[in-house]
DNA sequence: CCGGAGTTGAAACGGGCGTTTGACTCCGGG
DNA sequence: CCCGGAGTCAAACGCCCGTTTCAACTCCGG
């Protein structure tokens, strides 16, 4: 018997921890019950047993996913700001980290969005819509909505919003291809804020063109 | 015996038909060689026969692709254009069209390339590269180059050219999360160029913001 | 009429998946 | 002392996948 963690954690945790990492960095489908368990030191059937299914344990890791997303840096909301620029700033600076920070100490719910938005799992769709994609939806709309200032039409406005969240996202999604073509999205913090910098500011710009009907000429 | 296309297609045309229309809506990975072959009216050994593998049905299907895409409306250059500008708004109306639509008789390789950007299926990435995501980022290299007319560095320059890669692939990408919120991508060719349009003006605008240095201001 | 090449068909193979089973150990309480 | 629940384990189940086998069929020149 491995008594590495026989009293330290649970079989319980080491399943939920193991699992986290493993769909965080896969997805639920492509995560296998019994990679997932190897992980963890445990058997198979651990899963029926502490949480009914696989599903089901992936439902208990995105519990866990939004209380670590509480516990660490808080979402910036547009309300903290004088300036919606710093605001939509502040925003995507943090979006970015949440979704491409691969440490495993990192808040799983960023990649774990990541991989629901590309490929949703049923069961688990609505709750990560209402606990995650949908907040984080709403502050990106007001943030947007300051920042341009001017009534847009309802459809232009979200389609201005998915534009940024896709600027935020998009190094996620196509890592391996941007990597093939030798431009692998960052992966330390630093490089991370480098990036993410410059997608505000190319949002910031992009918006401003709402905001005065055509201003690219000044 | 079904006499509905014995002498009219044979069933290695057939096949590829089939697996187009699969791969193109459900990618490499989801597609499965026995509903192919259901919706062919083939046998799966079928594909043995006269492809050799899964794998190899795959490449078949993208030299067809890649055929259909230089047979459809060409990509456009920037050299076509007087304005670079004009050149950026034509690529994106024209890329977003190549990766929305769902037509049966629309070219596959615009959503084949979604599917590769997202989950590359390793034995194909490097023709998929070199024959699609390659050219096409090439000439959206070129396009924003010219937009941006002044000098960034190159890491800032491919920073810019897949945010604006981002814009008109993610509606692809996020399709089933984007239809939960309410918000889902245009199918119709009018309403895919109302998109493009609106991101192309975005992509403008946030482009012009590094032209000069922070002219959100004037 | 024949025979072989080209093609198709039903069935099975081997492997990975999520899930289930049933026996085993451990341990606190009657 | 025995009991019974909690937890763990190896093994197997059923399913779907891509692949393979091999017999049967069609077609056509000799």
């Amino acid at each position: 018997m491995p008594d590495l963690n026989t009293h330290e954690e649970a079989t319980r945790d080491r399943l939920l921890h193991a699992a986290g990492d493993e769909f965080a960095r896969s997805g639920f489908r492509a995560a296998s019950v019994r990679s997932i368990c190897e992980a963890a030191g445990a058997n198979v059937s651990a899963v029926k047993y502490h949480f009914g299914s696989k599903a089901d344990l992936y439902l208990a890791v995105w519990e866990v996913a939004a209380g670590q997303l509480v516990a660490a840096e808080p979402m910036p909301t547009l309300g903290q700001f004088a300036d919606p620029r710093d605001a939509l700033r502040a925003f995507v600076a943090w979006f970015m980290r949440l979704v491409l920070t691969e440490s495993v100490t990192h808040p799983w719910a960023g990649r774990l969005l990541a991989h629901e938005t590309v490929e949703p799992t049923p069961g688990a769709l609505d709750a990560f819509v209402s606990h995650c994609a949908g907040p984080i939806t709403d502050e990106m709309s007001r943030i947007v909505a300051a920042v341009v200032g001017r009534r847009v039409g309802a459809k232009t406005h979200d389609d201005l919003v998915f534009a940024v969240i896709a600027l935020c996202v998009n190094p996620k999604h196509s890592r391996e291809i941007l990597t093939k073509l030798g431009h692998p999205p960052p992966e330390t913090r630093a490089g991370i804020n480098r990036m993410a910098s410059i997608m505000a500011e190319f949002a910031i710009s992009g918006l401003a063109g709402f905001a005065d009907e055509e201003g690219d000429r000044c």
